[in-house]
DNA sequence: AGATTGAGCGGCA
DNA sequence: TGCCGCTCAATCT
């Protein structure tokens, strides 16, 4: 389903009443989403909330019931960059270094990631660049720099 | 089962 | 800077 607030549209797929994909905040219906509801806008205000940096992902993480329905590779992934606190990064080839694999096979599976901001793949970057993200690069900078902007004297 | 493709990295000129 | 080779999970053929 979509969910509009605050006039972004966020994407939600639900499986057994665990969110189990996302989309970030939107200024237009994201696609394969289905259609406008008025249900879980409290889940959609989590999301917003994640977008501006204004809850931390661990929070969101504990309010949201949610399951990670992806490969094994790719959970490993996703649970080890929850460790990452607000407001860092960390980069592909740490995160394969620290898990035993390639970089490009971190990339490749933070590409999947069903769950944006609830797990925090914009804190991964590349080692001379900000990497690259599903929504797009400028993107994946403004999330940051929001992060940033908030965290960095927490 | 083999080939190709990345959200990468390090080395070398 | 630019290219080249290595890497490895996922996605083709």
């Amino acid at each position: 389903m979509i969910v509009e607030i605050d006039g972004y549209f966020i994407g939600l797929k639900f499986k057994d009443d665990y969110l189990v994909a996302n989309t970030i905040p939107l200024k237009s219906k994201p696609k394969g989403f289905g259609e406008l509801s008025d249900e879980y806008l409290d889940i959609a205000e989590i999301i917003l909330k994640l977008y501006f940096a204004k809850m931390s992902d661990k929070e969101a993480r504990k309010k949201v019931k949610h399951k990670l329905l992806v490969s094994p590779f790719i959970k490993k992934v996703l649970i080890f960059i929850t460790n990452i606190p607000m407001g860092k990064t960390v980069t592909y080839g740490d995160v394969a270094k620290a898990l035993n694999t390639s970089p490009r096979a971190v990339g490749r599976a933070l590409n999947k990631n069903p769950l944006p901001l609830l797990y925090p793949c914009h804190r991964v970057v590349a080692k001379d660049s900000l990497g690259g993200y599903a929504y797009g690069l400028e993107e994946k900078k403004v999330i940051l720099d929001r992060e940033i902007k908030n965290f960095k004297y927490k």
